[in-house]
DNA sequence: CGACCACTTGATCCCTATCAAAAGATGTGG
DNA sequence: CCACATCTTTTGATAGGGATCAAGTGGTCG
């Protein structure tokens, strides 16, 4: 248990990448691991004080902000070893709730013990940097799907980013299970539950994947590629002139 | 010339923030302050190596990716002290490129050496943390509004945006010189330009602001909020039906 | 003064939201 | 284990809104 972020699968990905064994004691001993959490409980609140950042080491989670009529807007959707909870320290209160999407298993980061750890591991520090960084770039490349790109391109998109974390995780980069309802994907991508089906209805009939429920199959992944934004128009349609 | 940052009319939105006038003699050290640049430069392209980040102290900056079609495709507008470049520290490569929208004085602040200082200087390393929090926060807040917002409610989100941030600043919240061209809004907003022209004139017609080429002057900022989001629906609007 | 943009205004068409309903999945209690 | 209720997903039909095409206006800079 001592040696949890050592032995952690997420390594790579997390906070203790490129920390040495001595300082990931550091991190380690300022680290909470909880217990499973089950499918639909919060890690935390829009609003809630600001005092730890959260990892998932399994299991899916998605963060959200509630309009006043009381509608979810969904942020993102986070794998294990991606930070939440880092947009919570600008104004001392999370700006977003965040809920498992199954069960999953948490490690809690107390900001400030981290920040104070941060100062004496330069490479802990840097990593910390790194993560938000990232956390920007993630969000630079939302904004650019979501805001300018047609609808079928930002499905492409999610579901290329899916593919390209799973493999990053060890699973596989074409064959995955969607943590998340389709009314969830749909909120995420702006778009209404019933265009999503009419999308991924065809992606099927074109051959680009194969879905049952929340099962996926990616059966030409360059083709899927394209469509996410290798080039600026899609190239065989010829049906529709 | 060296207690630059002390007397910087932005430091109560910048690096500074919380750091004691000592401290500041540090940071200070470590800026390069540069000469005035006119419109259209470059402060740093896409996939340039990341070794600084960039503040303006004065004048407007846009940032934005290209397509391989070769289209501008904006990310954010800058207005003095806010932080530029921070999306290039996680691949080590600038993940957007950077253009003047007005004559610009820029701080540049390497990199390595404000981490290092961050190390010694605490409530500089919260600081540092904070802003990049904010970025976060505003992605996101952008990500809400661009992604699941009807056109008009966006644009309102914009004005609101820039009238906050230039009252922030010492100027006037209601009247204010647009630094970017409709088409800039347009990219920016994910609309086509007609369109935001066409709202531009509604919220004249409505009496909301009145706008002269880039001169705006917001008549009715209660209804502009409300437009951009403080209630589910629009509430004056008999015309219509 | 003319050329080049940025901006505005108008007309048309397509795409997606919306409404509606049925089919499928999930879960609960008898 | 089944029957019922609820929720998710799919499919269909319609209408509206914004993109697009097109033309005209206005401003700026040489």
């Amino acid at each position: 248990m001592q040696r949890a972020c050592r032995s952690c699968s997420l390594h790579e990905l997390c906070l203790p990448l490129g920390v040495s064994d001595t300082d990931i004691d550091l991190l380690e001993k300022i680290v909470h691991r909880s217990r499973p959490l089950p499918r639909g409980k919060y890690l935390f609140r829009e609003g809630d004080p600001f005092t730890s950042i959260f990892v998932a080491r399994s299991g899916a989670v998605k963060s959200f902000t509630v309009g006043q009529d009381g509608s979810e807007q969904i942020i993102g959707f986070h794998l294990p070893g991606e930070l939440l909870g880092l947009d919570g320290l600008t104004q001392g209160v999370h700006a977003a709730s965040a809920r498992t999407l199954e069960t999953v298993s948490v490690c809690e980061v107390p900001f400030e013990r981290l920040e104070e750890t941060a100062r004496q591991v330069p490479a802990l520090q840097h990593q910390l940097l790194r993560l938000m960084s990232r956390e920007i770039t993630k969000r630079e490349e939302q904004l650019l799907s979501l805001g300018k790109q047609a609808p079928e391109r930002r499905l492409a998109v999610l579901l290329l980013s899916l593919s390209v974390r799973f493999s990053q995780r060890g699973y596989s980069a074409t064959r995955f299970l969607l943590p998340m309802a389709r009314i969830d994907i749909a909120n995420f991508l702006g778009l209404a539950a019933e265009t999503v089906s009419r999308l991924l209805r065809r992606l099927q009939d074109t051959q680009v994947l194969a879905i049952d429920g929340r099962a996926v199959d990616i059966l030409n992944l360059p083709e899927l590629r394209a469509l996410a934004g290798a080039e600026p128009e899609e190239p065989a349609r010829e049906a529709c002139r």
